[in-house]
DNA sequence: AAAGCTAGGTCTCGTTGACAGACGCAGCAA
DNA sequence: TTGCTGCGTCTGTCAACGAGACCTAGCTTT
């Protein structure tokens, strides 16, 4: 316990190796984070993808392309009976990990800009079927109460601008 | 307690309402996270994000403008000693509420994509300065351990698709 | 073996959005 | 009057998106 912090002059840290902005690089292009909401939700194949989303072909195959190359998904060969090799989109390890993202988003969708009917998906806890949310914690294990409670702060990376 | 639930069938439920989908019309524009970004960390006005960012004027122009439309900035009046009255940019209660989503992606990123000597921005509980993290839980207080242990489900505003 | 189906992938072309750089403009100061 | 500041807008170029038609490998059917 340090008492309160008081922010840190803003502009002196840097922002190009900003790792949010590099997050968004891969998450930011347009129809990526519905494929993974797709993927998330059991849907493999391209031509599900596509008709359940509307997403324009090359789109698709772009978007799929490029989470394979970030490791966030990966290329699995399968083979319906009496068809030939196909390969469906599965998430890795670091695709997983973007769960709580995934979460996030919806959960605040869902706050703000659902139809008055509701949010057409939810997230549940397999074991006990309650509703799952993102909460903010920090590592001394304090619920973080407030939005108000979190600072930015530099980190490790932070370099200053010339 | 429910026991453990099984996956309902994928492909029957719609996608036209999505509210991941309308969220990420808003955030996945590019750079629009990136302002937020700035905007958490104190940083309110034009020129001084358009310095650290790089982000070329007209699209920073549209990303506020945006953001002040959906009601996740709000344009507030400011006037340095001689100088004429400017605005600055603020965060509503709807833009404070994607603190979570903020932390999740720079998470994920601090994760997977962070140059060796880690990421620029760290964000810390005020009160005791320790690492804030978003973590699920579900409605009934149970921490999610595996990511395996959330289950999508259709939501009260599905419906089947035609 | 010829023809057709399937689950994708590719090509073309019109439209939108991003980017860079220059210019405009309302006050205030000199 | 001129210049400065903090934005905003205009212009032209280039990449990305969107719609639709066309291509393809392997299987089945005749």
């Amino acid at each position: 316990m340090v008492g309160h912090l008081t922010p840190p002059p803003a502009l002196e840290w840097s922002v190009d190796n900003c790792t949010i902005a590099r997050a968004m690089a891969i998450l930011g292009e347009k129809w990526t984070v519905v494929v993974l909401r797709d993927v998330f939700s059991g849907i493999r194949r391209f031509d599900d993808m596509r008709v359940r989303t509307g997403i324009p072909r090359q789109v698709l195959t772009n978007r799929l392309a490029a989470l394979v190359e970030h490791g966030v998904l990966r290329r699995e060969p399968y083979r319906e009976p009496g068809a030939r090799v196909r390969y469906e989109y599965r998430l890795t390890e670091k695709g997983l990990d973007l769960y709580p993202v995934l979460i996030a988003v919806a959960e605040w969708g869902d706050r703000y800009l659902a139809d008055p009917e509701g949010p057409p998906l939810s997230y549940v806890h397999r074991d006990c079927g309650a509703e799952v949310r993102v909460e903010m914690r920090c590592a001394d294990g304090h619920d973080i109460d407030g939005k108000r409670a979190v600072l930015p702060q530099p980190g490790p990376g932070a370099h200053r601008r010339t």
